[in-house]
Parts: C-alpha cells; sequence; structure tokens
DNA sequence: ACGATGATCCGCT
DNA sequence: GCGGATCATCGTG
C-alpha cells in the first residue's frame, strides 16, 4: 500500500531528500528497479515513480535488444540513448504522445528506461489541468504518454540533464523498492523478455497489453 | 520518394 | 476486447 516504509514517508507518498545520489545503475534492469520511487519534478508536478521499463542497444553491447529504438545504433531520434547518462531521451510517439527515458548506461553505450507511470505527489491541480477535467487522480500519470503530458515534459526537453539541480525537470532517487517484473507493454519483439518493473498494488501502474504483432507468448524469437 | 510501423490513448461495445 | 486517430521516423528503392 505504502510506497515506502512509513516512517520515510512525507505527505502520504513521500521520499525522502537525503537519499538522492546523482547517478543510477548502468544496467537497463537494475536502474529500472532503482527508479521506482524515484521522484520526477517537472514543472510545477513532483510524482513518485511506480512503473519502469528496462531498454536495451545494439547486439554487440552489452544488453542485445531488439525491441529498443537503439537496437539498430544510433539515428538522429535515438542518439540521445548512446550520449552520457542521467539524461532525458524523449520521443514522440504515434504521433501525437510524447515519451520519456533515463539513459542509464555509459556514454558510448546505449541503454535506458522507460518511465511508465507515476503517483502525483504534489502540484495535482496543475496535472489535471494539463491532462483535462475528465482524468481522475490514479491516471493523471499512469501510461508514458499521460506521464509526459502530466509533467510537462516535452520533445525540446530530449536530452537534458535530470540530475542537474537547476533543470526544468529532474529527478531525485529514493529507497530501493520491492519490484514486480513481467513483459514489457506493446513490444511487437522480445515480447516475453520481463523487463518491466513496477511496484505492486499501485492502482497508477498501467494495464500490461501485448502487441497484436508479437509472436504467441513462449515462441522462441 | 514511399510505405510500413509504431515503447499510445481513448472511447465504444 | 477492439479499432481508429494521427504523423514522425526509419529503412528501402
Amino acid at each position: 500500500m505504502n510506497i515506502l516504509p512509513s516512517e520515510r514517508r512525507v505527505n502520504g507518498l513521500g521520499r525522502i531528500a537525503e537519499v538522492s545520489p546523482t547517478n543510477v545503475p548502468a544496467d537497463p534492469r537494475e536502474a529500472a528497479r532503482r527508479l521506482l520511487g524515484a521522484r520526477l519534478l517537472g514543472r510545477g508536478v513532483a510524482a513518485v515513480i511506480v512503473e519502469a521499463e528496462a531498454y536495451g542497444g545494439p547486439v554487440d553491447g552489452p544488453w542485445p535488444d531488439s525491441a529498443a529504438h537503439s537496437f539498430r545504433g544510433p539515428t538522429p531520434r535515438s542518439a540521445v540513448m548512446f550520449g552520457p547518462p542521467g539524461r532525458l531521451y524523449a520521443y514522440r510517439s504515434h504521433g501525437i504522445h510524447v515519451c520519456a527515458n533515463v539513459v542509464c548506461a555509459e556514454d558510448g553505450v546505449a541503454g535506458a528506461v522507460l518511465l511508465r507511470a507515476a503517483v502525483i505527489e504534489d502540484g495535482e491541480p496543475l496535472a489535471a489541468a494539463r491532462r483535462g477535467p475528465t482524468v481522475t487522480p490514479v491516471a493523471l500519470a499512469r501510461g508514458p504518454g499521460n506521464l509526459c503530458s502530466a509533467l510537462g515534459i516535452t520533445l525540446l526537453d530530449n536530452g537534458i540533464d535530470l540530475f542537474d539541480p537547476h533543470g526544468a525537470v529532474r529527478l531525485e532517487l529514493g529507497v530501493p523498492l520491492d519490484a514486480a517484473a513481467g513483459p514489457r507493454v506493446g513490444v511487437s519483439t522480445a515480447a516475453d523478455r520481463p523487463w518491466r518493473y513496477w511496484v505492486s498494488g499501485r492502482p497508477e501502474v498501467s494495464a500490461y497489453r501485448r502487441s497484436p504483432r508479437a509472436p504467441a507468448p513462449g515462441a522462441s524469437d
């Protein structure tokens, strides 16, 4: 029920200021777990991450991942993924939505974490204003596109340093949390790989949907 | 230059 | 559960 142990809580959902490393594990799977419970501060809204997915890189890298944008090497869109860790990789999905990743691998290596859902901790009226009048509180930042919308993250933020204390969008790590794990949402390849992590029981976690293009569960790929 | 394809979302049934 | 919106991106020719 609680995101953090009760003695660490602030405002029912909070986390702690003194535990705020400025880096994230290089391995995208460890980084995704580590980002659960982290606080994302974006343009008047604070939100605690409760769902994230790990993405690797090309076949010759440490985490070959055919589902990653970086799989076929750097392109103009995916260039940030090959840069230094701690940066924001923001991309447009389906022409409309913006999705946010935290680059975790070392400079020159592709590896990142897609932020999929968060609990609005502060600035809920602003998040609601961005999302629209019919959206319920648990859905404000449920889903990667909705999360960016609620926090005011746009493509213009692509490449910013999330650990810059003066940045417009910032990240503060929290205490490590237990994570449930399962397959990633909507990927048509590597669809069985359990690289999606979430905080059990949180209603803000998005629903799992398998890509209709993915092979039948359990088929080799 | 063109066609296929989405790391999605929302509304409808 | 299903399908349409909607267009940038990327690979291919």
